[in-house]
RNA sequence: GGGCCGCUAGCUCAACUGGUAGAGCAGCUGACUCUUAAUCAGCGGGUUGGGGGUUCGAGUCCCUCGCGGCCUACCA
């Protein structure tokens, strides 16, 4: 795609600027204040200037966001980190020559600093009256449209810095992640909590239910796997003797990519010693009230054309109740799967003959029961079959002590009194490997340096996992994960931008080179 | 993986049953001494996602490929 003329003509631009001596891209800048210090100066100051502009200058710069052309004056404002502010520039006060150099070599989207004095205009607007204007960087791409700015989702997620800088709504979402998760750091570390980093390339995936990207580590000689969780790492370190750990890191799973699911994504997972799932669940609100007070100041949050009120205490009701309200099946009686089918059939559930009994049970929730959750509402004891990390409920043998939250119809968080009988848990891996010879591809691996691990005892345990993007999601009222995730997954595109061979015939432009280089492959991985 | 929808200028969008591809913003040239979506006059800018087909004629119909979105499947 050759380049267009606006980009041509910048490009001329940073030719002429070059041949007058003016670096396009100088090294340094020399601000003295930002364009919101440099406000809340002037309304300091303002009651003693009698209507004068401030006579100290102050030197501004930012990225040039409009350009209003007077004639003898020009209007224009810079945006940098922390807001934007008004240029004025005058002839009288910047002089004939810069103003005229301004108007020819300054687009929209280059970099500049500005020295002057700050003062009101005639429409009240605090500007900076100009005396001195100089570019610090050179913009070649003009920026999206300046009143729709750019709303293609493929270009927002493929060039999100272009997004960011033209929509102040992303530019929010990412903020509020950041809050969020220092909130999360803060609350934890608040607690005694220590933060941990175990390894994203594992010899043995496990902690979850996925297929798992693979690697090879060539200095090893051996397949490696890329964490699909952190939970089996953590729970050695509470073996080791640490009682409360966290790990805030990205898991990887190589599976379907939709509103919910980024195949890499943010989780939190911590764990307490001598806890169980009730302690967590008072652990989960408390962290997650606190996490939004601190993010938006707020626990009344707007979801789609619903309104979620994240007050504690939170409803609480066993998995049996939930189903059984929501479909009229008591899974406690319902034991056999031919029956189950039968009812989920009755429902309309989409189970097949051949649908085990617990995946049965997990549709019956995801289609009857999760839409119904909007508001907060932990879910809690499950049956073991679904739960191979989780401890039995004592009086229930089939049961674990394990909830889940849930809040806007997601599923927000993950939590158990950790199973630490080894014995037990070896039964549990075996279990799943006999899943897995059944071609369940999700079943998890046997982990025997864990089953040792757990031989050399593990306090009872509470554990708990949170989808940070999600809990994000949800407090930016986003319903898509990509809107969250600053570059979240796509497909290449099968065509390189072209630039390399576009921009050759400027590379003359470069200071100090003279040699031409050959064009190289932009993109040897989507070769065919 | 399956289904449906989309892809037109740098950006945001038009173009009836097939009949000369347009507008606004941005750009370029000029005017203008307080504008803020500045205004006014003029000008340039397109492989209509790629390829193929039907037709006198395709942005429009058909096939195919690519990318994206939604739904669905999968994801305890």
């Amino acid at each position: 795609m050759p380049l267009n003329d606006q980009q041509r003509a910048r490009l001329e631009k940073i030719r002429e600027l070059r041949a007058r001596g003016i670096d396009p891209y100088p090294p340094r800048a020399t601000r003295t204040v930002t364009t919101s210090e440099a406000i809340e100066r002037f309304l300091r100051l303002e009651p003693t200037l009698g209507g004068e502009p401030d006579p100290e200058p102050v030197t501004v710069a930012g990225r040039v966001v409009s350009i209003r052309d007077m004639g003898r004056t020009v209007f224009s404002h810079v945006r940098d980190g922390t807001g934007a502010l008004q240029l004025y520039l005058r002839r009288e006060s910047v002089g004939d020559e810069p103003l005229a150099w301004f108007k020819r070599y300054i687009d929209l989207n280059d970099f500049v600093e500005a020295d002057g004095h700050l003062f009101r205009t005639r429409t009240g607007e605090v500007s900076i009256q100009v005396t001195a204007v100089r570019l610090l960087s050179k913009a070649v791409n003009p920026p999206p449209d300046k009143w729709h700015g750019l709303t293609d989702v493929e270009t927002r997620y493929r060039q999100r810095y272009v997004d960011l800088m033209t929509n102040p709504e992303t530019r929010e979402i990412f903020r509020i992640r950041a809050q969020v998760i220092r909130a999360i750091r803060r609350y934890l570390d608040e607690r005694g909590f220590l933060e941990v980093e175990t390894p994203t390339l594992q010899p043995i995936y496990g902690g979850a239910a996925a297929r798992p990207f693979t690697t090879y580590y060539h200095a090893l000689d051996q397949t490696f796997y890329l964490r699909i969780s952190d939970e089996l790492y953590l729970k050695r370190l509470i073996v080791g003797g640490y009682e409360r750990v966290y790990e805030i890191c990205k898991d990887f799973r190589n599976e379907g990519i939709d509103a919910r699911h980024n195949p890499e994504f943010t989780m939190l997972e911590f764990y307490v010693a001598y806890a169980d799932y009730r302690d967590i669940m008072d652990m989960c609100e408390e962290l997650i009230v606190f996490a939004a007070r601190q993010a938006l100041g707020t626990l009344q949050v707007p979801w789609g054309s619903q309104r979620i009120d994240l007050t504690p205490p939170w409803p609480r009701l066993t998995l049996r109740e939930a189903i059984l309200r929501y479909t009229g099946i008591d899974f406690l009686e319902v034991t056999d799967q031919p029956t189950l089918y039968a009812r989920a059939r009755e429902l309309g559930a989409d189970v097949r003959p051949d649908t085990v009994w617990p995946r049965i049970l997990d549709e019956l929730l995801k289609t009857f029961v999760r839409p119904n959750l909007i508001q907060p509402t932990f879910l809690y004891d499950y049956p073991v079959a679904l739960s191979p990390l989780a401890k039995r409920k004592p009086e229930d043998p089939r049961l674990v002590e394990r909830f889940q939250l849930f809040v806007g119809g997601l599923e927000l968080a993950n939590a158990y009194s950790e199973l630490n009988d080894p014995l037990d848990q070896l039964y549990r891996f075996l279990e799943q490997a006999r899943d897995r010879a059944r071609g369940d591809e999700e079943a998890m691996p046997i982990d025997e340096d864990y089953i040792n691990a757990l031989m050399y005892g593990m306090p009872p345990t509470g554990g708990f996992g949170l989808g940070i993007d999600r809990l994000v999601m949800l407090l930016t009222n986003r319903q898509t994960i990509r809107e969250v995730i600053l570059f979240p997954q796509l497909r290449s595109k099968p065509e390189p931008l072209g630039l390399a061979e576009d921009l050759r015939p400027y590379l003359d432009l470069v200071p100090g080179v003279q040699e031409s280089l050959p064009t190289g492959d932009s993109s040897p991985t989507n070769a065919e």
